[in-house]
DNA sequence: CAACATTAATGAACGGCGTTCAATACCGTG
DNA sequence: CACGGTATTGAACGCCGTTCATTAATGTTG
């Protein structure tokens, strides 16, 4: 049998995810297995239902390390500078991770409960987030704007960014000649936010 | 053994997609098996394999009929009025039938091809489709721009419309009270497109 | 009409999957 | 040192996509 108490349940935990995190990372989204991971652990499939309810705790336990990841690098995009060049810095970092570690940030889009059941709390947390870290620019850009229609923007904003960088990841931007992910943000982000802020003067 | 040359190939091609369009219809885009396609025709797994070369193959042919219906309605949608009007009714198309079909519409933009098999030429080109006919409005829209600069907002453009379909369709967006996804496609469009036409008059 | 060649369809097998759970082997405690 | 508790196992279940030798129905020929 293999080694006891070595680790702690918590140290094991966060082993399993980073195992799934190495293969995923290593051979693409849909290209692991409980048997891989617990292999990567040297432990028994079976035993991986001790630290998670199923594969997709699992796999949702590693999505919210990819977001607050993600978050953390919005966060620090926030800092300083108009409402413009931080939005633009916040989409950039978007892209730049769903370049980076693109399978990762696959998973976290393109995974599916099973027999649709609830997203945890603790998950859509992490997703919101987002969204309000661009309201709260927008609450400076569009000033006059009231907190719906900043909702509506925020989302239209965010939604677009999301498509952008997913159309970039995931090779669908090969057809007749191709255009940098980046020159797409500037132009979505330059034209949407300057015509709202000129509707927001009248 | 079941019944011989009851249909021909061809036929027979087009019953597997129609059954693997009901499945996907009916329990969702992750709930379906070659034997359940099988079982569905009333034959065995393996006759699968005489009518298409593996599962993705199959899944290719139905997401190219599922293309050719949005085509179709895109193409409409093309007919008549400017720019503007044309595109917004593109996106509402593109909107509905995410809407009214969207299992079908997931598997079109969740599939991936195993092992990064090349997607066929057939199928490009109905992809490439829908960048042109967004191209051919934006050349009446912003008739200063070059090509360079129309393929850079097409593709901007209908990334981003995809992006606010896709979360409205996977259920992303009620983190934080929903917004209607017409709304956000109207906010794109009206502010996007406005911006861009008065950039082309400078 | 019988014998044959062709081919549509089968069904069993392979190796893999996620998940469950009784049995087991180890550990800390008394 | 024995025991109770528990971490871990390993076998099993019912799925999966895919392959392929075998079979049975057909169309063709003599």
């Amino acid at each position: 049998m293999a080694r006891r108490n070595q680790h702690s349940k918590e140290e094991l935990r966060a082993m399993a995810i980073e195992a799934l995190a190495d293969l995923v990372e290593r051979e693409g989204v849909d290209n692991f297995s409980v048997r891989q991971i617990a292999g990567k652990l040297g432990y028994t499939p079976g035993m991986l239902y001790h630290l998670f309810v199923n594969l997709d705790d699992l796999i949702l336990h590693l999505n919210a390390q990819t977001l607050d990841a993600l978050n953390a690098r919005i966060d620090r995009a926030a800092g300083h500078g108009d409402p413009m060049a931080v939005l633009k810095a916040m989409a950039f970092e978007y892209l730049r991770l769903a370049r980076e570690h693109t399978a990762l940030w696959q998973l976290v889009f393109s995974h599916r409960m099973a027999n649709q059941a609830p997203v945890p709390d603790w998950y859509v947390d992490r997703t919101r987030h987002m969204f309000e870290q661009v309201e709260v620019q927008l609450k400076d850009w569009v000033p006059a704007a009231d907190q719906r229609q900043r909702q509506v923007m925020a989302r239209t904003l965010w939604g677009s960014v999301h498509g952008i960088c997913l159309l970039h990841v995931e090779n669908k931007l090969n057809v007749a000649g191709d255009v940098a992910p980046e020159a797409m943000l500037e132009s979505l982000l330059d034209h949407y936010l300057s015509s709202c802020a000129r509707e927001g003067e009248k």
